[in-house]
DNA sequence: AACGTAAGCGGACTATACCCCGCATGGCGG
DNA sequence: CCGCCATGCGGGGTATAGTCCGCTTACGTT
């Protein structure tokens, strides 16, 4: 008989069609998100002006909130690109801290001009698969954090810890006024007290 | 004529028909919960049940995840009153540090109690009047901080990132099917966790 | 005690997230 | 080149969150 595997790395390469639909997908809601706002981003609006059926919305993204998911994805894939083959001290080269420094300050900048996608892409349930919900932002974080060697922390704790401060400001407790109106300001500020809060926990 | 004030302070007291609702929808939804679980708790549901209209679940609770919220703060108000009148450390009369450790510790034990409550009051628009969203965790870490004269450190903005270090990682970050399997463990690593992360932060 | 008014209430109505299941189609073995 | 069948697709169906507006009721005033 054939090899009887146990667990299979990717089950399937994803079809062709499944791909390209995909794709479409998040182009056109890109572009209604640019048009007319995230409210007016719903599950049939994005089906109908994108020429294909409900159903397929809903086996793509699952959810609403799956639909925005997507979208600061394929946002953040710009980051870890710059984070894993960019110039220091946000890609390799530079001091850990440093590099966690700047890698706040950049995720403070994406996320400020993101807002309202991280704010929708956000949900209580999580109905999906739940495997591989591990950001990529908390695996980096960890990763920096293991090379500074600080005794006697769970850096895996930590590195979630020091994620939800990154993101959590942004999505939860700083209102969406609070954001529009102070605007630039509230970028150095936010990246400044992720620089303080950095060089306090990594101090030797 | 009368006085003609620019803002009142409480512009009314609420009436008693109102608070007796509130307190009745409350109760019946606590009852629930305990019953058949947060996804039978549904805003028809509980108005049904409780005998009272639909408009009027809405108008007092706003959203669906207004009701947990809530039901969070309700159960919240416990742990207030021993922060604020209860014996050290975690009342007055414990160094800022150890009253700090403690409140982690103990409002770690309060989520794990009630994560299923905590995930549902999670909601990325909030169409709440929008004012004092400031939850009293972070009041009450912001008072703790200052105590500590930390030198060029930004309070407010601390205290919001040791507040989202404290219900960010359970909320999110922590999968739902980690905590019913790791159980009690997971309080102490939690637990620990925050200490090691408020020793840090105030070191000098 | 009667009245006027503003707050509260109810439940029909709408919009939409999410489910389901029969049909179409891409990709592979013969 | 042809047929198999799993994967993906479609769009109608359901449940429920949230809105609206006319009626009711508590409570301060005269």
């Amino acid at each position: 008989m054939d090899v009887l595997p146990v667990s299979w790395g990717p089950p399937r390469p994803e079809r062709a069609d499944a791909a390209r639909n995909r794709a479409h997908l998040l182009a056109t809601a890109r572009q209604m998100l640019a048009e007319s706002g995230p409210d007016q981003l719903t599950m049939d609006a994005l089906a109908e002006r994108s020429g294909l059926g409900k159903g397929t919305v809903f086996r793509r993204f699952g959810t609403r909130a799956g639909i925005f998911q997507a979208l600061l994805d394929e946002i953040e894939r710009g980051l870890q690109e710059r984070v894993m083959s960019g110039p220091p001290p946000l890609g390799p080269g530079a001091p850990p801290v440093d590099r966690l420094v700047a890698y706040g300050r950049a995720r403070v900048r994406l996320l400020l001009e993101n807002t309202e996608i991280a704010r929708f892409a956000l949900d209580g349930r999580q109905p999906l698969p739940s495997s591989s919900r591990t950001p990529a932002s908390q695996m980096h974080i960890r990763m920096l954090l293991r090379q500074l060697s600080l005794d006697g922390a769970d850096l895996d704790l930590l590195a979630i810890q020091l994620t939800a401060a990154l993101d959590g400001p942004l999505l939860l407790y700083l209102s969406a006024d609070a954001l529009t109106s102070a605007g630039p300001q509230i970028e150095q500020s936010l990246g400044s007290a992720w620089q303080d809060l950095i060089e306090r926990v990594c101090r030797p």
